[in-house]
DNA sequence: GCGACACCCTAACGAACGTTCGGTAGCTCG
DNA sequence: CGAGCTACCGAACGTTCGTTAGGGTGTCGC
């Protein structure tokens, strides 16, 4: 008990300009950017809106920093699996490869949950300048995925058929369109229908090999 | 050359009224709700603010309508397929009955432009009220698909361990996840990687039948 | 030829918006 | 102790928003 409480908050609790970032994407995520106003913001964080800028210079830079931070918990997600299966020893079904990448963009998706969400559902319809800031880092996400389907192609894994750009767009647009209507078992209410993102992942990965078909 | 030119194009051009929910349709789809004004959307059409409001009583019940529109399309494009293939003969291809489904909602989602486009990227962060009247009629669609592939599954021709509810969320995810990177030949400029929305249609059937793996 | 109605106008309302400015409390460090 | 910095506040700015009120003009049925 010697240390001083007032210290420990400070290290526990996110401070000012993460607190905004954390209120501001629960926000873009619900109400889209035209629709969140920063009074919304500053009220929901308990504080007043010029105080924002005091982190920021404008909401534009605020939306799209946090884009910027969704895709970034993307990337480090795909790299860390990436590592990991690098180091692992036992040969490496692709099966197994693909489940471990989509099952961590799903944890991306629904436990950094606003940030990463943002990027689904309020992306579309952001304003331009805030677009093109974020593209490129986009650009360098979806490269990795064409990289790892590619390697896959060219050992003879994938239908030869296959244009691999296009099936990684569809491939990203079916688990990104899952934050619309799955919610996790942790934080779901009614047990009924109630998955873990691990059982979503498994879901995910048979059907895009093998398809629906018998 | 007795028909008078006014009645002629009275009987062409689009009315007041559509003409403001075409206008707005494309304004929705690519600003979103909050960053689209009624402003805007007047002096796209070539009138004054106000008047809007002899056919609409609200902006919201704009959009809503819009929405609505767009929704009615697709359930209608579905609908003709299925009368069609009930007409039709020849025994029922399964495969080929998912073909003509998910040609019909790409047609709708590229073909009918801006309504149908809208409801992917404009509803997920539409105001509460909106998505609430939208959603009965949404409900209504989806219907349908569960219809549709719980009939494959009945008879057998379905992977047994398949969630048929879970598969139609992802089915149409993907579908409409296309609108944000493909853009059919006949828009487009750089003929390189053009297709028709027929190909499209084709490749993500196949894809979603027989999966990606070789 | 005249009321009724559809359609659009000008003008303005109050509210909400993003943003700016000057100031202040508290902490750090010489 | 006091200069300097971080974090925030209160008040206000000019602008834009959705919406309303009231008026004008053309067309159509009677």
């Amino acid at each position: 008990m010697s240390v001083s409480t007032s210290q420990v908050k400070l290290r526990v609790l996110p401070s000012g300009r993460t607190r905004i970032l954390d209120e501001a994407a629960k926000l873009f995520l619900s109400g889209g950017y035209g629709d969140t106003s920063l009074r919304d913001i500053a009220s929901a964080v308990g504080i007043q809106p010029a105080s924002i800028y005091h982190h920021f210079h404008s909401k534009e830079e605020l939306f799209t920093e946090i884009l910027r931070i969704g895709v970034e918990h993307t990337t480090r997600a795909f790299d860390e699996v990436t590592e990991t299966l690098a180091t692992t020893l036992r040969s490496l079904d692709p099966q197994e490869t693909l489940l471990a990448h989509i099952e961590a963009h799903l944890i991306a998706l629904f436990e950094h949950g606003p940030y990463t969400a943002a990027n689904i559902v309020a992306f579309p319809v952001a304003p331009e300048a805030v677009k093109s800031a974020v593209v490129p880092i986009r650009d360098q996400y979806e490269q990795r995925w064409d990289t790892l389907l590619q390697s896959l192609a060219t050992s003879g894994l994938l239908d030869p058929n296959l244009d691999v750009r296009m099936a990684r767009r569809i491939l990203l647009g079916s688990i990104n369109s899952t934050i619309e209507w799955f919610t996790p078992k942790q934080y779901s209410r009614k047990k009924k229908d109630a998955q873990s993102v691990n059982d979503l992942a498994n879901v995910m990965t048979t059907l895009v090999w093998k398809g629906i078909a018998r």
